[in-house]
DNA sequence: GTTTAAATTAAACGTTTGTTTAACTTTGGC
DNA sequence: GCCAAAGTTAAACAAACGTTTAATTTAAAC
């Protein structure tokens, strides 16, 4: 719960960019030391060891997913769709704002020794399907919503969607459709195209309509 | 184009199995040799170098994908969506079928450093596009499928979806509506409902009804 | 049986790895 | 201005890494 430095933070943002590219085991401490102009033993100094600093960024990013999860209580006063697409919106948007730490969870996701990082990722992928699970069923009750419904699923499709787009980005960049964008307008651009398709997806899926 | 030997298979196998468990960096050249038990000397003996191992492995991997793409020319008397729904099936089959080479794909295509691996996935995936792609016109064309698909981003999903199930079957494995069945019977469980979870996924797309 | 090439081995190679040490500098409270 | 704690550093540490060497065994051809 302590507050980071300065330092501290660099360290976990070079760290976490680094994780994401290379991988953990393909980045060496010495490189996020170069990276983020820090002696080599502040890293050990400050986290105690390489693990431990993974641990710290997934600490840092979970505790940050805990309030995004916190709020959002959608407001009552949307139709159960409409919930759904606002969710669908703000799933999409944290995950493209943290693209980065993204990237490990999805490397991290794969690792078959049990890893004290792992288990996280589960528990943080029940947190928020349980968020989706009573606005559909709710929905279900009321018969707006198709009663057979997998919706693990459709949460497993939504993440799996993004988690392809993360890496497919910096192919699709290159394509002739994109090249006249900026940086800004093409993330936008992909951002919206991924959401209209999330929509679709869960509305075919939810209400059997269009 | 060359044949294997037994050794050298058991080594690409053992090598294949640790790198999608614990990644590339993760695994080392003596982890594949103390399990594959060979000397360690033999898998540069045969391959070169730990970098031309992983690359022996998508060669090996790769050349059975072109003939399963080859083989792939799908019944003509089916009807388009008849047709999709059996490339579902064979798509799935075979990504479950090699879970262990697709984690090591789902792992090296996050990699942002210029790998001759990472080029290889996405020209594998691009394939695997055109192969959808004209079915799909051919039926919007005769007016059976609708107008405004996202073929891309469908593509995206059936690939994303899969490989979020292959490290979640772990965790799946040990839920308590699962727990009395077999190994066997298991997969051939969640086989089944990712199958019947995609196909919903293209029909209400493609055809806006169910 | 001899010869030649391929296969196999244990040992050693030079790097790089994550971590620690011990000395030094800075900081803040008194 | 002094002192203790925190911050910072270059150097050193042992261990693990991928790869190579040189010697030995096996296999096949003549």
């Amino acid at each position: 719960m302590e507050e980071y430095s300065e330092k501290q933070l660099s360290i976990l943002t070079v760290a976490e960019r680094l994780f994401a590219d290379q991988g953990f085991h393909g980045t060496s401490v010495r490189d996020i030391a170069q990276e983020a102009d820090v002696n080599i033993a502040m890293i050990s100094y400050y986290f105690g060891s390489k693990d431990k600093l993974l641990e710290s960024i997934f600490k840092y990013r979970m505790r940050a997913s805990q309030r995004f999860i916190q709020d959002l209580l959608v407001n009552d006063s949307l139709k159960p769709l409409d919930k759904i697409y606002a969710m669908i919106d703000r799933f999409l948007n944290k995950m493209l704002g943290e693209q980065n730490f993204q990237c490990i969870m999805s490397r991290e996701q794969l690792n078959s020794e049990q890893s004290p990082v792992r288990d996280l990722i589960w528990e943080l992928k029940r947190e928020m399907l349980g968020l989706m699970q009573p606005i559909v069923t709710d929905a279900q009750e009321a018969g707006i919503f198709h009663k057979d419904v997998d919706i693990v699923m459709l949460m497993t499709s939504l993440f799996g969607t993004i988690h392809q787009i993360i890496p497919a980005q910096k192919l699709l960049r290159n394509d002739p459709e994109f090249q006249n964008l900026t940086e800004e307008e093409f993330k936008e651009n992909l951002k919206q195209r991924v959401s209209i398709h999330l929509k679709k997806l869960f509305k075919a899926i939810l209400t059997h309509e269009f």
